[in-house]
RNA sequence: GCUGCUGUAGCUCAGUGGUAGAGCGCCUCCUUGGUAAGGAGGAGGUCAUGGGUUCAAGCCCCAUCAGCAGCUCCA
């Protein structure tokens, strides 16, 4: 006999090798209907699979299970991969499974699939939802599987069954095995029927690589989701079109934000004035917090020599992602070549196109004859004398990273350990170029402005300091109420070679971070492999309101840079030693961060970040000059103010202001003219009557100085009159 | 970078080989009004760019540039 323990905590017996189904049907025949798969011991699987063992843990899943759902998602994908197969024959199936919020499957297809034939797919899914259609499982051993496969002649499925573990490969069918109907080789689970797929709609169709690999072939993915029922589709589907309403690039568009033109290029924003005033609003903020912790601001140019970058490791480990470098001659640029030959050799004998070129360049070049190229030199020496060459002409780099130059003004003091904490900071314009494709908006771009810092302290300042780099990101994070956020740590592979320094150095900065973030009673996780090439980072990832995660601010503990620089301080000893840095910034990029409040705030930004505050609307041309005076006066009180004396009614300028919106609509009229006040009316549509004016400017003082902790519905008003 | 889709007025978009369109915005005039659209008139386009096919191209083909989606990458 064997034992099934259920969730309740009930035990029933069955006859051994019992169905999962016909225990359930035994318990409930409701519940037996709508069970989709059933988990046994922990491992989810078809409600088919026969039970075996002395006892067994059962319980069954329904679509409404998140692991129920799974399964249906994944059955929904091969309901669709028949229905792809149906329409195109020549279809070959690659691979298709439940992803986050839907599924998609991999075809290959000479067809390229467009949003209209959506609509087709769905149709004949309808209809192999409606034929009830069982999943069958069966399974053959491995070198049968194969045989099969290969007479089927499709690659892909070839491959996934040599990636597949164990001694048989498992197919599904839908509908009886032997007859004409849709089978794959599939681990499952699926569903007991096509008809519990739940409510599906395909959603789109994107290329993707066969196994992510850019290498190989690129097929269709076509997406698409199911849910338990049309509600919570249609809920879901509600929810893109609210990300799509928060768009940035139509907000920002809409309200003149920003823009990007194909001649200043890809990837560059330009900020127009109602998107600079929030940026410097933030600006201004932090600046004044970073002053009352210590730090110092600096400046620095957006450009710097090759050999700058060249020491701190950047330059060339990142030149795919570089703007390419501006050469002050053909001579740098061709040492610059040559230096690139030589560090990729990496070797005590150099290459015949190194020698080559040098004997080009020797040639033309005095010095560099004279300097002579051994080709029998370590790599480092030939690299020496190359950088030497390159003192006389170089090339620049617009900078991709703030900290060497940074770096440069710390050298330009010496600095006793009285000194440190030696803490710079700058919004610095950054540049990298990234691939065309993750370009977009200002959220992936290829300029942008870190409100970046460099902290050199001593290594027993370190946790101290990381710790207040932390606070300073939940300064940041709560200033614009990001309440939700949470910490990745992102630590080294020691399996890869991408990282520079020494492993005793990362073990130091790991260790730091890691108890400085447990200490600090963040919720975090850590990641192995995800640590910037000169050391390990914390990353703060942040909760919009409709749910979406953003990674913000980043803070990296470095003993590298000052190593390759050779940074020192003195000691109380009177010995040099070698500060540790940390590099931190708090929004991330201004442009990301601006273009991340955009779509949290819908564009409609609190009183004190809102580029336009107050709109003021005169009634008629009567009240035009009223309307005028009270405008100069919300201006003259540092509000950000517009005035609207279009000869347009009053409905109309109510409107426009709310579609722009703008926080506080001041109408006035006559009698606003005849009593000296204004009435005000909310962007959200609430009327809070009248205010004087002085009253009005000293509110919305106090809104916007405590950030909307006081705000202007709070102050004493008499109720919205109608008036006519 | 790869694959696909898209590119028409300042913005959003119609326009399937035969005279370039609408709404919003803008300008002018009329209207003088009370909290989400008053009325009329007008200006504004080398149909992204460059080639090609055709008697004829916004439309078909090729290339380039740009945008979008996904994939890949990301100090």
């Amino acid at each position: 006999m064997l034992k099934v323990r259920l969730p309740d905590g009930q035990v029933v017996e069955h006859a051994d090798g019992v169905s999962a189904l016909e225990v359930l049907r035994a318990v409930s025949a409701a519940l037996a209907r709508r069970a989709v798969a059933v988990k046994v011991n922990d491992r989810v699987v078809d409600v088919h699979t026969r039970l075996t063992g002395p006892q067994v843990e059962l319980r069954a899943l329904t679509i409404n299970d998140p692991e129920g759902l799974e399964v249906a998602r994944h059955s929904c994908a091969h309901v669709m991969a028949e229905a792809l197969c149906t329409l195109w024959p020549q279809t070959k199936l690659a691979y298709g499974p439940p992803v986050d919020n839907g599924f998609y499957y991999d075809v290959e297809l000479d067809h390229n699939l467009t949003p209209e034939d959506f609509a087709r797919i769905e149709a004949k899914m309808a209809e192999i939802v409606r034929e009830d259609r069982p999943f069958r499982r069966y399974e053959l051993p491995r070198a049968e599987a194969m045989k099969k496969l290969h007479a089927e002649g499709n690659p892909f499925k070839i491959d996934n069954a040599e990636r597949a573990d164990g001694d048989t490969l498992s197919f599904y069918v839908t509908g009886e095995p032997g007859t004409s109907h849709f089978e794959d080789l599939c681990r499952g689970p699926h569903v007991p029927s096509t008809k519990q797929v739940g409510a599906f709609k395909v959603m789109q169709v994107a290329g993707a690589y066969w196994h992510g690999d850019a290498a190989q072939p690129m097929l269709q993915r076509v997406y698409g989701t199911t849910f338990p029922d049309k509600k919570s589709l249609d809920a879901y589907l509600a929810q893109l079109e609210e990300a799509k309403r928060r768009d940035h690039r139509r907000i920002g568009q809409e309200l003149g934000l920003f823009t990007i033109s194909p001649l200043v290029g890809t990837g560059l924003v330009l900020w127009k004035p109602k998107g600079a005033i929030i940026r410097h609003i933030l600006e201004e903020q932090l600046r004044t917090e970073l002053v009352a912790h210590g730090y110092q601001v600096v400046y620095t140019p957006h450009i710097g020599r090759l050999d700058l970058y060249r020491t701190s490791g950047h330059f060339p480990y990142y030149k795919e992602s570089q703007y390419p470098p501006l050469y002050e001659s053909d001579r740098a640029r061709e040492l610059n070549r040559l230096w690139e030959l030589a560090r990729a050799a990496r070797d005590d004998q150099a290459t015949a196109e190194e020698l080559d070129l040098f004997n080009s360049l020797a040639q033309r070049y005095d010095d560099v004859r004279r300097g002579g190229y051994p080709q029998d030199a370590p790599a480092e020496e030939r690299l020496r004398r190359i950088r030497t060459w390159l003192e006389q002409e170089d090339g620049y780099l617009l900078k991709p990273m703030n900290c060497p130059h940074h770096i440069q003004i710390f050298c330009s003091d010496a600095h006793s350990y009285r000194d440190l904490p030696v803490k710079l900071a700058e919004f610095g314009q950054v540049y990298r170029y990234e691939q065309s494709g993750e370009v977009g908006g200002m959220t992936r771009v290829r300029g942008f402005c870190q409100d970046d810092a460099h902290v050199f302290c001593t290594p027993e300042q370190l946790p101290g300091e990381i710790l207040e780099c932390v606070d300073l990101s939940k300064f940041v994070l709560e200033l614009i109420g990001l309440n939700d956020y949470r910490v990745r740590v992102a630590l080294r592979d020691p399996d890869s070679d991408k990282y520079i320094g020494s492993p005793e150095n990362w073990r130091l900065a790991e260790d730091a971070l890691r108890s400085t973030v447990h200490g600090s009673g963040l919720k975090y996780t850590e990641e192995v492999g995800e640590a910037a090439f000169y050391g390990p980072k914390i990353d703060f990832v942040a909760r919009d309101c409709i749910g979406r995660e953003w990674q913000l601010g980043t803070v990296q503990v470095d003993y590298n840079l000052p190593e390759r620089f050779a940074l020192t301080y003195v000691g109380a000893d009177n010995a040099e030693h070698r500060p540790v840095m940390v590099h931190r910034t708090l929004f991330g990029s201004m442009e990301r961060f601006v273009g991340i409040l955009i779509e949290h705030f819908a564009g409609a930004f609190p009183l004190w970040l809102a580029p336009v505050q107050v709109r003021v609307c005169s009634i008629s041309e009567k009240s035009k000059t009223y309307a005028q005076r009270v405008y100069d006066l919300c201006r003259a009180a540092t509000l950000r103010c517009e005035l609207d004396n279009s000869d347009e009614r009053i409905g109309a300028k109510v409107r426009l202001a709310t579609l722009a919106k703008v926080p506080y609509i001041l109408v006035v009229g006559e009698m606003e003219a005849a009593n000296n006040t204004v009435n005000v009316r909310t962007r959200e549509g609430k009327q809070y009557g009248d205010f004087t004016l002085p009253e009005f400017l000293a509110a919305s003082a106090r809104e916007i100085t405590s950030r909307g902790q006081e705000a202007l519905a709070g102050a004493g008003q008499t109720p919205a009159v109608s008036r006519g």
